[in-house]
RNA sequence: GCAGGGGUUGGGGAGUGGUUAAACCCACCUGUCUGUAAAACAGGCGCUUUAUGCUUCACAGGUUCGAAUCCUGUCCCCUGCACCA
């Protein structure tokens, strides 16, 4: 632990955390203490783990001395992307956008330090300086500075236009918001830089250019910077999982899902994951890559992955806990798992997963009750599987399709696990 | 608008009156193996009260003891041609 970086920019270079910068940022980042921001959307409830790459971005910044800006796009947020459908975007109102900008920011006081004297990270709603524009100053001020053909000419636009359904008046005026955005915080907030993932890229230097234009006394002043966006070896998005994405809320998602969710990982992403995520040495890294070279078989890198990052997220009372729901869940010792790991169990799996007292004691078939609950699609299914041997009760195989859930069935006196094969569980609770 | 081809179980694609719940390939699921991987092998892949049971082959009717297969109508897709520019 605790490398010494010279700077930030080696930090990042080691990370393989930057893909692209403005010309000179790298050596500003080196000489100068700045201020950054990087914005994020408020549309959930919660921070996902893929926003856990700007989060600890910003972090590294603050430790070496920057000054982090987070922008909640409550304005911006509004506008948004229509993604393609025809259905109306749903407008979040005020009180939710404050709502979710409470959440975020407790999310984000673990990660980063409001109260530090010198840099201390700053939170803000950008709906504060968008909401008060009025768009005849607008257009005159701002949009004078924005020639149509070069926003045209931006891939996010060109891609889209070629397309059938085209884009929104609404959603091609983004980039002017977001350039807005920045150029508020350089004037205000002394702030000149961006962060964002590269897809951000044209927004960043629509922005960088819109500061430039406006502040034609002054050479160049603001920039940008992108980390890469990931996506796993199966090309999918970074962060989902079979049930959705995984949050940073530990009543969305419970540590043992982070843990899950890492340690699942590729031979070939881990280690790139690795440097991004975590504190590791050098030593330890250069150890960690041995072994997965060696002994892939041994996951001695994902063991240490989905470890550090599920401390960083819960702390060290969720990770184990993690440790040890996947030593019983996943190892089969169910032994050693805790009333209260039932019931962390319980709480991060899907909703409807009641079951009345009534039902049990009328008797219900294992087979029933996979089928009730979503494991399997139909009773030919799930009787089909039980036959196979690829449903099991609290980790034990059952082979009967007759087999009837008892109330000796129970685990904590009400909770009921079943499975399909090794990873897909079902936690049931009985009342 | 005219002519021709076509719509089959997640995708591709056989099947032109009966034993066809529908070949085959892919995807997917389970088991064995394994590294909570990959590959390989085995099983499976409409539903259920497992029965010479039920519901399926774009949709609605019809012929027939019996239809995905034949007839009629409707909708949709592709390809030529025409019309309109």
């Amino acid at each position: 632990m605790n490398n010494k970086f010279e700077n930030i920019i080696e930090e990042f270079k080691w990370r393989e955390y930057l893909k692209d910068f403005t010309t000179n940022a790298d050596s500003l980042l080196i000489k100068e203490k700045i201020t950054c921001y990087n914005g994020f959307d408020p549309t959930a409830k919660s921070l996902h783990i893929g926003n856990l790459i700007p989060i600890l971005g910003l972090q590294r910044l603050q430790n070496h001395g920057h000054t982090p800006i987070v922008i909640v796009g409550g304005g911006t947020g509004m506008i948004g992307d229509p993604s393609g459908k025809a259905d109306e975007r749903k407008l979040l109102s005020n009180e939710q956008i404050e709502e979710n900008l409470i959440g975020i920011k407790s999310q984000l006081e673990k990660f980063l330090d409001f109260e530090n004297k010198n840099n201390p990270a700053k939170i803000i709603n950008n709906s504060e300086w968008l909401s008060k524009i009025n768009l005849i100053d607008f257009l005159r001020d701002t949009g004078k500075f924005f020639n149509l053909n070069n926003m045209m000419s931006k891939d996010s636009v060109k891609n889209r236009i070629s397309r059938e359904e085209g884009i929104s008046f609404t959603e091609f005026s983004y980039q002017l918001l977001q350039a807005y955005d920045f150029l508020y915080l350089f004037e205000n907030y002394n702030c000149t830089f961006q962060m964002g993932g590269s897809d951000q890229w044209g927004n960043i230097v629509a922005g960088v250019d819109l500061i430039r234009k406006k502040n034609t006394n002054i050479n160049n002043k603001a920039h940008g910077i992108t980390y890469p966006l990931l996506t796993t070896s199966n090309g999918e998005k970074f962060g989902k999982s079979v049930d959705g994405a995984i949050t940073l809320d530990p009543e969305v998602t419970i540590p043992y899902k982070v843990f899950q969710y890492f340690y699942n990982s590729s031979d070939e992403e881990v280690l790139k994951y690795i440097k991004l995520f975590t504190d590791i040495s050098f030593k330890d890294y250069e150890e960690l890559k041995e072994a997965t070279l060696q002994s892939p078989f041994k996951r001695e890198s994902q063991h240490f992955l989905s470890k550090e990052i599920t401390r960083i997220i819960h702390g060290d009372k969720g990770m184990n806990s993690a440790l040890r729901q996947t030593e019983g869940l996943n190892q089969g010792n169910w032994k050693i798992l805790k009333e209260e790991d039932y019931k962390d169990l319980y709480k991060g799996s899907d909703e409807n997963t009641q079951l009345s007292r009534k039902e049990l004691d009328s008797g219900i078939t294992l087979q029933q009750i996979s089928v009730n609950y979503g494991l399997c699609s139909s009773l030919a299914e799930s009787k089909r599987l039980i036959l196979q041997g690829g449903i099991s009760l609290n980790g034990e195989k059952i082979n009967k399709i007759e087999k009837i859930i008892t109330t000796n069935d129970l685990k904590a006196n009400q909770i009921l696990i079943i499975s399909k094969g090794k990873k897909s569980h079902k936690i049931i609770k009985v009342d």
